[in-house]
RNA sequence: GCGGACGUGGUGGAAUUGGUAGACACGCCAGAUUUAGGUUCUGGUGCCGUAAGGUGUGAGAGUUCGAGUCUCUCCGUCCGCACCA
């Protein structure tokens, strides 16, 4: 082997041999034990950042961990083709989103391969290639068969110039990011999939995921969001001449029944019948409507903004007192979710306090506490608790009030109990280009067909320009054009949401060639689920709920057996670095790239200053927050590739920090991986050199373990405690930066050890060697497996068995005792292993430190942790 | 606003079940080697203090023989909020 350790030619032999070999193509095999680990799959929206680097290292460790303890691993990758990103690309770069797209992805592919991923490529699919569209398209046909989709009206952002619906990223402030001009509320067609008639199912197969992290869970069902509640309905004073038709009458839920008689006013949506009918010959409430219309839909925003209202004039009857309520518009009440009406409690509720208070509404309080010390002149109560001015209710607790009022309005036939769900239906449709056509043809009489299988997949023509404001397949009326049974009809332009593409396209990996199904069930059920689902914690709520739901869409479809999609998720961490700037003199911000900068630190390593390194123009430092192009503080890993290899920056990327937590980007650390590299090859060459003088008589028998010397048990023993900390580190905890720590102790205690002299010596310091190569093999495998290669085996180191622990090697004599009094450390000592309690305690009181310590004290207690510490409670 | 997380030296982090706080690494300091510089090697390094010792896990309280870990209150940072992916 060679003296010194060149990453870039180690790390070809490697990439050459895993691609010549197709070690990581994998077929089923019913013979094995299979292991489905899954990265998510990569928006191709350039070059790959270090979120992706991170993801897929973390994926690739496990897999190959999983590899070397004898699994049929799948390990595929793709692209979540389709997207906004493109269409904006497009316009910039005057070309199509199609070409923008492929080019992408062939680069990135490449640097894929660069980092030594053990992909199965042969699995590779992207979400644009109509092969996979076609059976989305077929699939929503099939739902829409059974009745699980529907089409309603439902509200957009619109930009009034542009004449085009814009996503939430697209509004800022308010306006449109284009044309700049106030974004209105817009209500139009768009398809729906009913996720809430699985809202149930969804919930309660979230126990059946034990090893899904807790706060995952936690947010998800918060989001489904399933309440017992109270459906009560509210009667006018006086019919309403509505829009359509007459209206008496509207709905509200509450999930607090027992504050029903604290009510003192009634809101409804800008958009409810009610209000639009009143708009008609009232100046003031138009307007309202009106400026209602121009805020935005996004839920962050609606809760956070001042929240407005105007008294409609109209009374409604308290569904139990009958007592007539002022009912108010308000703009924080939303058509799409429920009713569109709310009931408000004013004294029970923290927004509907602050708008009572804001517009002089009164404040009934009916709920108390035990001490009844609430002071609701200067906020909200919202705990539950007894009931008070609530006549025959007083004294009732929330549940005895639940029922009692419950049965009450039921008696008055004004209401009733119902469960009711936070979560919404899906609404799949787009108004955008760069996405899957959805397979509906519109009759000329209005009606609808699903788009039969002989006519699918409905292609988008890739070859189109964009204009930035329209679709083309809404810009070309050619294209909408089709026939059905003899008569002609029109296609569907609007496109499916992408995340119906990134919701079974891990089902498509177990059959990506199948043409004539959406899946090959045996295939599909070999492999799934997913064993292992690594991605980042910004996808815990919508992605992972959608493609729970679409796997049981597709489980009640028979297309596969499973009840889950994904066993196991890591929610790997954002990857982080420093940020760089300069104010400028018209008080805007200019950011520097942490490549650009050079920081000067004081005595004790402290950053002071920093400037940059091209002209010592002094910058501030911002802290260190999410990469990104808006702060400039992006590290394109293919630098550090290049200049370190993927080794390195595998290794750094695993080291600094646990997967789930932030990684904060630091280039001395990535100094630091490359060392412990290059220390490491020398080790085993320096290692090497001595054996082959030696003869290469480097095997530990039984013979020799018996009569090894102290160093040489200490290094075995070394040996096989990591060898058992880093697979428990790998395999149970996933904590890859201490599986790392420990094979570094390890090589530090082996250069230490540094005894070449005898065969024993060489045997022990092999055994370790071969251990750390085994165990850092998932982390950087193109230097182990040159490593592995050098010291003599002609098997190759991805299909190695994972090493066995040696537990009489673990044995230890004596151990640390320390000695605390009243729990503060006051002595250690060495002990023998096991000792009894009551020796212990002997020891520890027999110390002359300790002894010292407590002359003038009593002792009152003595606590003894057997093998690790005694605490002499004294006084 | 609602939901979820996080907070430990100069820095990233470790402490897996309530039992030695700071493993491992970066940085910094000192020294050695080589040198134009980097590299490499050895030692030191939480803070205060000459020392003895004291003190220390965002702040404050509590439970315990013992709290980074458990409970409560507060502060700060981050993620998600349904058309970014």
């Amino acid at each position: 082997m060679e003296e010194q350790y060149h990453s870039s030619q180690v790390e070809a032999i490697a990439q050459t041999y895993w691609q010549e070999n197709r070690c990581f193509e994998v077929t089923e095999d019913p013979n094995k034990d299979k292991f489905y680990c899954l990265a998510m799959f990569p928006y191709p929206s350039g070059k790959l950042h270090m979120g992706h680097v991170r993801n897929y290292t973390i994926s690739d460790v496990i897999a190959r961990y999983q590899r070397m303890q004898g699994k049929n691993v799948l390990h595929p990758m793709g692209w979540d083709a389709f997207g906004l990103p493109a269409e904006n690309a497009a316009i910039q770069n005057k070309t199509a989103p199609a070409n923008w797209t492929y080019s992408n992805i062939e680069y990135m592919k490449d640097q894929l391969k660069s980092l030594g991923f053990g992909f199965d490529w042969s699995r590779e699919l992207a979400t644009c290639q109509p092969s996979y569209y076609k059976w989305e398209q077929w699939f929503f046909t099939r739902l829409y068969e059974k009745g699980l989709v529907y089409k309603k009206m439902s509200t957009v952002n619109w930009d009034p110039i542009d004449q085009t619906v814009l996503a939430n990223e697209q509004v800022i402030d308010g306006k449109g990011w284009r044309s700049g001009a106030a974004v209105e509320r817009r209500e139009i067609p768009q398809w729906f999939i009913k996720i809430t008639d699985y809202a149930d199912e969804l919930l309660s197969d979230l126990d059946k995921l034990p090893k899904w992290p807790e706060q995952v869970k936690t947010m998800q069902r918060n989001w489904i969001g399933k309440s017992r509640g109270m459906q009560m309905t509210c009667t006018l004073e006086s019919p309403l001449k509505g829009l359509e038709s007459e209206i008496d009458s509207f709905e509200i839920y509450t999930t607090r029944p027992d504050t029903v008689m604290g009510i003192t006013y009634m809101s409804l949506a800008a958009e409810h019948p009610i209000c639009l009918a009143l708009a008609k010959d009232n100046a003031e409430l138009s307007a309202f409507i009106a400026r209602c219309k121009k805020q935005s839909v996004s839920e962050a925003d609606m809760s956070t903004m001042e929240k407005l209202g105007i008294d409609t004039g109209l009374k409604v009857h308290h569904p139990l007192s009958n007592e007539l309520i002022p009912v108010w518009v308000a703009n924080y009440v939303l058509m799409d979710y429920g009713s569109g009406a709310v009931m408000a409690v004013p004294a029970h509720d923290l927004r509907d306090y602050d708008f009572a208070k804001k517009y002089g509404l009164a404040i009934k309080q009916v709920i108390t506490n035990d001490t009844g010390d609430i002071n609701i002149d200067s906020e909200a109560f919202t705990d539950k608790g007894l009931l008070i001015n609530s006549g025959e209710f007083d004294g009732l607790n929330f549940e005895q009030a639940f029922d009692a009022i419950a049965s009450q309005l039921g008696k008055l036939n004004k209401g009733e109990i119902t469960t009711n769900f936070r979560l919404r239906d899906w609404g799949v449709s787009r108004q955008r280009y760069w996405g899957t056509p959805i397979p509906i043809f519109n009759m000329p009489d209005g009606g609808e067909i699903p788009v039969p299988l002989d006519k699918l997949p409905i292609l988008l023509p890739e070859d189109v320009e964009m204009n930035g404001v329209h679709s083309p397949i809404k810009a070309d009326p050619s294209w909408r054009k089709a026939e059905i049974n003899n008569v002609a009809c029109e296609r569907e332009t609007d496109t499916f949401d992408t995340f119906m593409e990134s919701s079974w396209y891990y089902a498509r990996y177990t059959s990506p060639h199948v043409s004539d199904a959406m899946l090959d069930k045996n295939a599909a059920n070999y492999w799934l689920p997913v064993d292992q689902y690594v991605g980042g914690i910004e996808h815990a709520i919508l992605h992972l709920l959608y493609a729970r739901f679409f796997h049981k869409l597709m489980r009640d479809e028979g297309l596969l057996e499973c009840d889950e999609p994904f066993e196991q998720l890591l929610c790997q961490g954002m990857v982080l670095a420093e940020t760089y700037f300069i104010k400028n003199a018209d008080g805007s911000t200019e950011w520097f790239n942490p490549a650009d900068v050079t920081v000067v630190k004081d005595e004790k390593g402290k950053p002071v200053t920093a400037h940059l390194t091209s002209n010592n123009q002094p910058v501030e430092i911002g802290g260190t927050t999410k990469m990104s192009k808006s702060k400039n503080n992006g590290i394109d890993p293919q630098t550090i590739v290049d200049l370190y290899g993927a080794d390195t920056v595998r290794l750094f990327t695993m080291f600094a920090s646990p997967p789930t937590q932030t990684l904060e980007w630091n280039d001395a650390g990535v100094e630091g991986g490359s060392r412990f590299l290059r220390r490491l090859w020398k080790t085993a060459h320096t290692h090497l050199q001595a054996s082959e003088q030696a003869g290469n008589a480097v095997t530990l028998n039984p013979e020799m373990i018996k009569d090894l010397a102290q160093a040489q048990k200490d290094l075995r023993r070394k040996t096989h405690e990591t060898i058992e900390k880093v697979g428990d580190d790998y395999g149970v905890r996933q904590q890859f930066n201490t599986a790392i720590a420990a094979v570094m102790e390890l090589m530090n205690d082996v250069n230490k050890f540094a005894d070449r002299s005898s065969p024993e010596a060489l045997a022990v310091e092999r055994e370790a060697l071969e251990a750390a190569i085994l165990l850092l093999a998932p982390v950087v495998p193109h230097i182990c497996h040159s490593l592995w290669i050098a010291l003599g085996h002609d098997s190759n180191v991805i299909d190695e068995t994972w090493p066995n622990v040696d537990k009489a090697a673990l044995i230890k004599s004596a151990i640390t005792l320390v000695i605390q009094v009243n729990g503060k450390v006051r002595a250690k000592l060495e002990a023998p292993n096991n000792s009894p309690k009551e020796e212990l305690e002997a020891i520890a009181l027999d110390n002359e430190q300790i002894k010292q310590f407590i002359a003038d004290m009593t002792v009152r207690k003595v606590i003894v942790v057997p093998n690790k510490l005694v605490n002499i409670v004294a006084n």
